[in-house]
DNA sequence: TGCCAGGCCCTCTTTAGGGCCTT
């Protein structure tokens, strides 16, 4: 049984919103994560051999001529294939990082064989009084460790693991003699929202 | 030429529409 505080929180920066509109990846951060502490991690640029756009250089503070200086997308993405492992992964709105991971693997010929889970996905069955579920807004409201750095690959793939670290302890204070496992939080992270609650006193 | 993300989730729903989240 794979624990669910064994795992590697990632996140992607990108040219834009869709691998399907030629998107790539323009940064990777990840964080290894066992038994609530951060044992490794993963940050790397990398050339997506277009430009950005200006939106892109201000929302990330990542700029054409920091690219230009980088690996390829495809030796990027070879060097963290062998940095995941066959851990399974963690992101905030994992779908979307999921279809990046898939794209630039396929571009690299690389694959994974962890599964994934959304914190973005659990924190709205969890958190349900949050004001909304953004990344930024979890971490204020739930007053987790930050450096103010927000939009680049590693300082939100650290938000995200202390935010996953807090959401396991909510879980076991609500499940003190629960296993809480990967397989469980996916489970609930499928649950309709009104439901949760039913849910977690039936087990 | 004209289009341009997509999965999740709620509701004034399911023969649909729109907001939320990610860059």
């Amino acid at each position: 049984m794979t624990l669910a505080n064994k795992v590697i929180v990632l996140d992607f920066e990108t040219t834009g919103l869709s691998p399907n509109n030629a998107d790539r990846a323009i940064e990777i951060g990840a964080v290894k994560l066992i038994d609530g502490e951060i044992v490794d991690s993963f940050q790397e640029l990398m050339n997506p051999g277009r430009s950005v756009n200006s939106f892109i250089e201000n929302y990330t503070g990542i700029t054409n001529a920091m690219l230009k200086e980088a690996d390829s997308c495809e030796a990027v993405m070879t060097r963290f294939a062998n940095f995941i492992e066959d851990f399974n992964l963690v992101a905030h709105n994992a779908s979307f990082d999921k279809k990046f991971l898939d794209a630039e693997f396929e571009h690299c010929q690389q694959q994974y064989s962890g599964q994934f889970a959304c914190s973005l996905l659990l924190s709205r069955r969890i958190s349900q009084d949050a004001p909304n579920h953004k990344l930024g807004t979890l971490v204020e409201y739930h007053q987790l460790p930050n450096d103010g750095v927000f939009h680049r690959a590693l300082a939100d793939a650290t938000m995200t693991a202390h935010l996953w670290n807090h959401q396991l302890q909510l879980l076991q204070q609500q499940l003190p003699h629960k296993a809480i496992t990967f397989e469980l939080i996916n489970q609930i992270s499928k649950r309709p929202k009104a439901q949760v609650s039913g849910y977690l006193q039936s087990l």
